[in-house]
DNA sequence: GGTATATTATTCAAGCTAGAATATTTAACT
DNA sequence: AGTTAAATATTCTAGCTTGAATAATATACC
């Protein structure tokens, strides 16, 4: 659903292939997406189905294998903004695996949960100094970084921290021996 | 991946057919979890096939469609165990569709941005308030909730709350026009 | 009493994701 | 020069999710 965003959206300043997609989306936004290969392919597919993008040709580099490239239609840039509409609205709901877990909590031995949360904190500790560095590495770039960068970059920061607190705080409760 | 570890878990207990494991999760689980009814059928089969669960029998009461029940088996039982095991060793990653919107905050005019921001704000602000109200409830019953409970409650605000701060910031410095 | 709605229980098709498989080719290394 | 590794580009299958479709009965309502 945010892969055709995502694609729509690159889609929109020149044609590209599929595999050229999965590049720009690695390199430009892969601290924060997850898209796999097969949905590019498979969304390209169905976009032009629909007539969101259409093939602009096919093009081939010395022996390589060669590779389809498209191009989006207006109403693809229609759809497009629609999505992106969506996105900006709608708020989305996140769903926690651990809260599962949690619910469980009472079939695994309570000393094998405290390692796992401390093996938790351990792990969010790690990454906050991994932000911290990463933070530290871009403001001191030459080319200062883009707005959207930071907010992007902050919206994690934000969420990983609640994880983290939270994390703590039930490691806590469990060290004190609320849980039976 | 999380629907088999609560259907395993659910087995447990006790033999269930697929419309009950449906009943109980969404009673029991309905604000922290999503799974849904194809999900459960395709994994009771699966599991069925792995022989993590068995066919205990086909019930009918009246009229009613026939139901297939399914137990747990020992097997079943292990496998419950790891899954479970696995959910709090690994930390899971949660993307955010909103940051690939703003990638293409640009598309938009920014005063549509600033009111999507704000009826972000406000449809946090009214779930802040429902969380509270639920809070309230849950505390003044005369059974103490469980601790589980209350756990899987913060873990669904400290995140929430940290969207809401994050989302603030994002409008504040909209509205200073940061954003072009 | 008759119509409408809700409940019970499952199946099914369509959509989407993940990642291995494939096949060629260029770059890297000793 | 020859082997290995990395890169290029896509296809394909298996797995999983979602929600509509189905079909019967029980409950609610006027």
């Amino acid at each position: 659903m945010s892969t055709r965003l995502v694609i729509l959206g690159l889609l929109r300043d020149k044609p590209l292939y599929g595999y050229e997609i999965k590049h720009i989306i690695e390199e430009h936004m892969g601290d924060w997406t997850n898209i796999a290969f097969g949905s590019i392919y498979f969304a390209l597919g169905k976009l032009a189905e629909e007539g969101f993008v259409e093939k602009a040709g096919v093009e081939q580099e010395g022996g390589r294998p060669s590779r389809t490239v498209y191009q989006i239609t207006p109403i693809g840039r229609e759809e497009f903004e629609r999505l992106l509409r969506e996105v900006w609205r709608d708020l989305e709901r996140h769903y926690y695996t651990l809260d599962i877990g949690l619910a469980f909590i009472e079939a695994l031995p309570i000393e094998e949960i405290k390692g796992y949360l401390r093996g938790r904190v351990a792990q969010l500790e790690a990454i906050g100094q991994h932000l911290e560095a990463h933070q530290e590495e871009v403001l001191t770039e030459e080319v200062p970084p883009h707005e959207t960068t930071l907010a992007i970059f902050n919206h994690s920061r934000v969420h990983f921290e609640a994880e983290l607190t939270w994390t703590r705080e039930l490691l806590t409760k469990v060290e004190q021996g609320v849980y039976p």
